[in-house]
DNA sequence: TACGATAGTCAACGTGGTTGACGAAATAGT
DNA sequence: ACTATTTCGTCAACCACGTTGACTATCGTA
């Protein structure tokens, strides 16, 4: 009895968590590569997300995000060069550099969303409509989901 | 409008799903430290899981896995670096080199196996057990799980 | 004006993954 | 028995994503 059971109930939480959240993204950037954005890897909608369309700093992105400011730097500066964000200076604070989504960048979150959407509506018919929101309610109600803020201001279009 | 509004049905799914995963991953850590093992990084049980009491090699424990030989080679030496894994030769094949798990490996594995099924038990206080066990079974129905072989034949105990 | 807080960047490093190449050992085929 | 192929492990180079610490430039304020 070297190892415990990998069946035992405590152990398929997270892996069925993680394997759900899995097929989510894997389905999503098959089908943005096939819709013209194969350079989208899995994180960069989220970080397009959270650059917002008003735009923000490395900084701030970072507490968004909840990682540090030169991850956040970093990860910018993969989607600068893949055409997703763009660096401005900001005329009314020069130690700041604003965090802009490039048209193209609105293009892949537009894509993202609508195939986001398109899967949950295949959760929906596959499982029903209301397993999924209850799905989503006990998510909610366990994951203290303060590592990701989801009700960021900027967050909204416009 | 230049960004899709974060609210909308489907960007939740993935981001929630994502939490979740994190809040038990992260529950566990702090705990697994507390009692002892503070050196097991996230994905360290799944592979130890993964190894199984039979032992593997690198080679069928990257398909296990799902990644790559030369990935399961190193996630090896990181483990038998802190103690939980360890190498011996296979007497019947001098191309291989066993990997088994340590008594340490053992007993973090089974303290991984407690505290999951502890958080577990606080889900089901929560939600109620038939929320819990109707999320896990829907998330089993959605999630094609072949990336992650739950069955792999050896990850049961001795 | 001098000082403390803030923004961004650089460097070094850790972890988890990839591919390609290669030697050594096992195995299959003639 | 010998050659040809497959398999196992490893090395090297590389990438994505994260960390900390240190440092410069700039801003805001006492």
């Amino acid at each position: 009895m070297a190892t415990a059971d990998p069946t035992r109930p405590g152990f398929q939480l997270p892996l069925l968590l993680l394997a759900g959240f899995r097929t989510l993204i894997d389905d999503l950037h098959t089908e943005l590569a096939r819709e013209g954005h194969p350079e989208l890897r899995p994180l960069h909608g989220f970080v397009l997300q959270a650059v917002g369309a008003g735009g923000t700093t490395a900084t701030e992105l970072g507490q968004r995000l909840g990682i540090s400011k030169q991850a956040a730097g970093k990860t910018v500066d993969r989607l600068v060069a893949v055409g997703y964000l763009e660096r401005v200076d900001d005329p009314s604070d020069a130690r700041r550099r604003l965090v802009r989504v490039t048209p193209r960048g609105a293009e892949g979150l537009r894509r993202s969303a609508e195939i986001f959407d398109r899967l949950r509506a295949q959760w929906a018919d596959t499982l029903g409509p209301e397993r999924v929101t209850a799905l989503e309610d006990d998510l909610r109600t366990m994951a203290s989901a303060n590592w990701f803020r989801l009700d960021v201001p900027g967050w909204f279009g416009g």
